[in-house]
DNA sequence: TTACCTGCAAAGAGTTTGCAGGTAG
DNA sequence: CTACCTGCAAACTCTTTGCAGGTAA
């Protein structure tokens, strides 16, 4: 599908200009059917392989900080060197795969109930998610 | 207590040598009852007020790599900004509160039993996180 | 004496920012 | 026309590394 104009009004109305660069950006992250993981990195590679003009890196912070500040994207802690996104922004689990370096989203059903027993005065819970890292078992 | 020479013969023991800066921040960090959470900043933080003479950043790098190396500190995936590190070092569980940026230990049983019911062939589980950000509640 | 360790400063990696020129509205 | 955006380079933060002098064995 060619929806950029769905990006255009996406984009307008969370007050951000529909700039050439965003749009490529938003065909790439939004776009498709299933959720995308990926780092900084990984997405300038992308970008650049399948864009004409170059995006430059400060325009891909820029961008996915916006994106992010809207609540479009969601940052995913896995370790401490490299920052993921995920375009699944619900609250939800993950496998990371110590191997290939990828994320894999789990359905709370993968993970059964989580029942937290513990509370802690004047505090309440923002977030609950677990992080399961897998490897290749040879 | 003062058990300098316990963590000699532990330093000694794992092959690293016992100098007076690797003893000091082993009692920082073992020398006590409850588990430690810190991130670098902190530990050099503490150390600053706690010891005579200045440990250098260079040195307490090079030392908590090396114990996490050798399996005597884990480091926690909190967010993408800073290291946590944790001398707990079994597969537990955290509250992370957003209000203080302290890490709190669960023990098991403050989250309930977890069934992973989704497996990868070929992949193995290498360990199962769960990490519950709170924050206050007003 | 030898291998290892510390501390400094320099170098790296990832990310943010200031600014001049460009673009959307 | 004005406000906002992009791209470059510089700056920043966190972390690692090279090296000379120091220390443990």
């Amino acid at each position: 599908m060619n929806n950029n104009q769905y990006f255009v009004e996406k984009l307008r109305s969370s007050g951000l200009r529909p700039t050439k660069q965003r749009i490529e950006i938003c065909k790439l992250l939004f776009d498709r059917k299933d959720t995308f993981h990926f780092t900084i990195s990984s997405l300038s590679s992308f970008l650049e392989k399948n864009t004409d003009k170059k995006i430059s890196l400060a325009t891909i912070y820029n961008t996915i900080n916006s994106f992010k500040r809207k609540g479009y994207l969601k940052e995913i802690s896995v370790s401490s060197d490299k920052t993921y996104f995920d375009t699944n922004i619900s609250n939800h689990h993950h496998f990371f795969d110590e191997s290939t370096n990828k994320l894999i989203d789990l359905k709370d059903s993968d993970v059964g109930k989580l029942k937290i027993k513990k509370t802690l005065p004047k505090k309440k819970i923002k977030s609950i998610e677990v992080l399961i890292k897998i490897a290749n078992s040879n």
